[in-house]
DNA sequence: ACCACAATTGATCAGATGGTCAAGCGTGTG
DNA sequence: CACACGCTTGACCATCTGATCAATTGTGGT
């Protein structure tokens, strides 16, 4: 058997197939679509499974704990959040690589609104499972992002506010159509979908990044 | 007896008691800062009841259930909420009012955070304690002072985005230091509270909403 | 002192819910 | 065909937790 050594089905990695993948990729849509909404411990198992067309037994057999499962979905939705920031680099044209990243994560809170709201939930209740990850990758990926910003303003090429906060603003207005839509559509009547509002709204931040980043020098 | 009638502690008022008023209060303040935290289905209300220092047979003799605990702090949180917006008024010039506005919420943001937490995680939820309240009072607000916007825009004392937006990104980037806090402190390092970078936020905000409101015409 | 009622307690219940267990089913491979 | 192993199920358990109840204590007003 040539097979043995390659293919290390042995002990720790159960030999994957069609059905366990597709049942898996089942599972953590339903998880992130309730956890985003009613929280870690405002989910029942048994409704994520049911959503996901499952026994409740069967989904604890791909996930052996309700927390191993969010910690699961965590993972998985953690790399959606930060690609765009990753895209802001030194190669570009400040007002264009922001007037990007701001397009991307509007786009991304339109398009999954879900991500951006487990996060919120996540980091509200004190992040006890991303304290790791804020610390860690995403503190050395902002790190880096403040120092190009912070070289942009030495070249006198974006304004002098803290460059921290023009990221947390970012984040907080684009990822208020996520995290808020409820109300974003109570008080309008619209939502990101409508293109048109979109549109809007996207201007909007731009001006107000730009009144950041850009603003003239207020004598 | 002339006090018959108007103190009418019969059937409907349990007479109010000095210690039943502190109890109510030290309830309603522990209820808070925990719902805040963890969220309604999060809390266990012994762990209420042990920060307020009762138990919680006595906690639930003051509130029947957990579910009107949860509406009675809601409640009287959102008047804090509101009221910095009412202040915007017609009678001051748009930048000097914006910029109360953004001050005031931004001090809110510090002084409170479990207040803008509480309204964060409740609108996250689809808000179905507050649906009434946003269909209604909050909205007739925003009505009124989108209204006033658009006056100001009609005289060209602001710019021209959708007034809708400027208040929205408002709340956003002004709750986001309180709803975020942890984020925010694991990555700079520094909280509301450092008045430095307090004054750094309050400066970065300003200048998004200039940009939004005052911004130079983008041609 | 007495009364009415607020305040407080401990025991207890009932339902919800995360998780276990042992057994059966399906399917691809030798 | 038969074996192995992934998949699926239903019954069951243990615990957590919101809520109830009866009983006792404290207290202000007359």
């Amino acid at each position: 058997m040539l097979a043995g050594t390659d293919s290390p089905q042995s002990a720790t990695a159960p030999r994957t197939t069609a059905t366990g993948e597709a049942n898996r990729e089942r599972i953590l849509d339903a998880a992130l679509a309730r956890f985003a909404r009613t929280g870690l411990s405002g989910t029942r198992i048994d409704e994520i499974a049911a959503d996901a067309g499952l026994s409740k037994t069967n989904l604890l057999y791909y996930f052996r704990t309700k927390n191993a499962l969010y910690l699961a979905v965590l993972r998985r939705t953690l790399e959606m959040w930060l690609e765009p920031l990753r895209q802001i680099d030194a190669g570009r044209d400040p007002q264009a690589a922001l007037a990007h990243y701001v397009t991307r994560k509007l786009e991304a809170a339109r398009d999954c609104p879900e991500a951006s709201r487990l996060f919120a939930l996540e980091v509200m209740r004190g992040a006890p499972m991303l304290s790791g990850m804020i610390a860690g990758d995403l503190k050395d990926l902002v790190d880096a992002k403040v120092a190009l910003l912070r070289h942009w303003q030495a070249e006198g090429r974006i304004g002098v506010h803290e460059p921290h906060h023009l990221l947390f603003h970012i984040w907080a207005m684009t990822q208020h159509y996520a995290d808020f839509a409820v109300q974003v559509e109570g008080l309008t009547g619209r939502t990101l979908d409508d293109p048109a509002f979109f549109e809007q709204a996207l201007q909007a931040i731009l001006a107000a990044v730009s009144g950041m980043a850009f603003g003239p020098p207020k004598d």
